[in-house]
DNA sequence: TATGAATGAGCTTTCATTCAT
DNA sequence: AATGAATGAAAGCTCATTCAT
């Protein structure tokens, strides 16, 4: 049993060190040397607790997955009122960092992988997790605003909240191609102006 | 004297015949074997015609490039109102075909390649061009709904175009996840709802 | 008739201009391309006149060793004095330009292709020959010079030639490794005087 | 633990195995497969000692300089005339081995990428040390004759040691291609011969 | 006759994986 | 359990040679 534990532990510790160089180089281009060195480890050694190269690829996905949900649930424990937490919602998850933007590359990769087709593993669960996680919390906000006549009573709440949470992906993707030149936080209030102008309209 | 060959040409066959093979299996998956299959041509012919393998590559994105700026501009030649405008813009932007997906699908993995900075030559221009133009056409759109009072003059139209273009790219991701249940028409559809609601809401 | 004579004209002036390329990159870096492009010619045309590769350096090796058979007889034609000859013979073996330096380098190629017995033609031949035609010249001068008394009675001629001939090749090839310090007329000059002593010693 | 392995000795273990493969059919055309075959490993492992291909043609030019260096030292190290040392150093640099063939057409392949300017190394230095310390021992050996008045005094000792030490590869180059017909003890002993008679003439 | 487009064998090099220690 | 030496499959790329025009 203590064994169990410890080899699990070893396995998190290794999936950990290797999200930096994976996100880096990127899993094709990354060695098992390169995760070795990571680790600190031998190469040898990572065979004892990854039986291939792609399930250190496994192990990393889901200790992403399980860190990207504990952190949006954190962000929103703390907040009532559902405009704000919508609002609260989009800055976190276009709130960037860099460990972020490394997280966000290795998703890109898996989602690559996954589109086309080629893993063994199932990152396309992963990948679907997030997104309705992600989906069905700005649904659920949108929804609960419709109740408090926040919002207009037809809206489609979870179509617009897929839509929404796509869009997130997408203006990170932007942002990152050209950092300079995107300004993520002009572009963020503005369409959050633009929900809000929506969400709180017509008392007429 | 050998068959003539122009030899741009064949470039830019050899480039259509690549899309296809390196949206499959990715650039660093795909064989220079594998395009000359896709090609019908022997492996050695395919250096006639290429330098390097990366070169390739820069042929199929400069074509990709081409192909979708011709293909934006023509959807839209045809219309006259902003608004309609952008609602095809939308659409079109949105609007499945297994040639777009497979274009997708490459022009994702440039972009991993340019944040990870792994590349030698320059996609990130090809990358950026897109976002621009894209980015420019949604503006100059909602600009002009501006002028014609179609839209809310304290808009700032370069920030919210910034996240309409972007945002199709999250969509258009997600959907290629989750084709069963991402229904990218309906979440279209209600995301233009929204749109319009809001761009013409104020005499009451 | 006249196309045969053709034939051979042109063979022999492709293998003309391919002595440059070969002596400046090396019979196997040397590309069918690059002798191409030297003659001036299309790369399939270079086929019309040679059915491989190998078999332009042997048409290369032959016309070379006619060259050089050819510039030695005329240096030694006008001179009657076999000491005078033979000083004459050094001077001219070790008299450097740059065609010399070429045809040397390949010289060296063909001795390294025929020792290590990896050719199918016989360049050995063309070696041996050249190496035999300097050393009788040699020899048959130290004879004349032992009849006329001007050289010790129990030389053996053909010994000590082997060993003059021989000894060209490698001055020329330390020469060639360290140009700015070999000083080859220097070196020339002390060995010549060396020799002139020994010629005509004994007065006794 | 695996086994370990003192790197830097197999490192000159797979050097000396190399050296018969490099004589026998030349850098280029020994594929890095030919050296595996004849250190017994696979392919692969010899990546471990060498970066690449050429790397293993410089640990094979460092190993032969030393060897050669050795073993003219310990050749002369037991002699005390300067004269007998002369031709005890003549005897072995002109003394065949088959070992001494191999090294010798290595270093000849070594003159011939150094002359096209074609390595990225130096061998060049590999070269040059070898020819001056060959050459400064010719030199000293003659300056100590001149020295003992056994030779005469208004010799070039440095320009006479440039050709003698030079002429050495000279007659191995002419042996080796015709080693039937090329007596090279006959032509070593005449040479020697002549020598002496220059060095202790003139007790007249 | 002259050409260069086409080809694939064969090269160097990388790297996931195995395994003896 | 930990290691890195050993391995060979597989990749990108070159080039002598062929051949249709």
């Amino acid at each position: 049993m203590p064994k169990i534990v410890d080899r699990e532990k070893k396995r998190v510790e290794i999936a950990q060190k290797a999200i930096e160089v994976l996100a880096k180089r990127g899993f094709q281009a990354t060695t098992i040397q390169d995760i070795a060195d990571a680790a600190s480890l031998g190469k040898g050694t990572i065979y004892h607790y990854f039986k291939t190269k792609e399930e250190i690829l496994w192990a990393v996905s889901e200790q992403m997955f399980r860190e990207t949900e504990r952190s949006l649930g954190a962000a929103l424990l703390k907040i009532n009122e559902p405009m704000d937490k919508l609002v609260a919602l989009i800055e976190e998850a276009l709130h960037i960092t860099e460990e972020l933007e490394h997280i966000f590359i290795i998703y890109s990769e898996l989602w690559l992988m996954t589109v086309r087709g080629e893993q063994t593993g199932d990152f396309v669960n992963v990948l679907r997790r997030l997104q309705n996680d992600m989906t069905n919390l700005v649904a659920s906000m949108i929804r609960e605003g419709k109740k408090q006549g926040l919002w207009p009573g037809d809206t489609d709440a979870d179509a617009l909240a897929g839509y929404l949470a796509s869009s997130f992906d997408g203006v990170f993707a932007h942002y990152m191609i050209d950092k300079e030149n995107f300004d993520i936080k002009r572009v963020t209030n503005e369409f959050i102006k633009f929900l809000i102008k929506q969400s709180a309209p017509k008392n007429d």
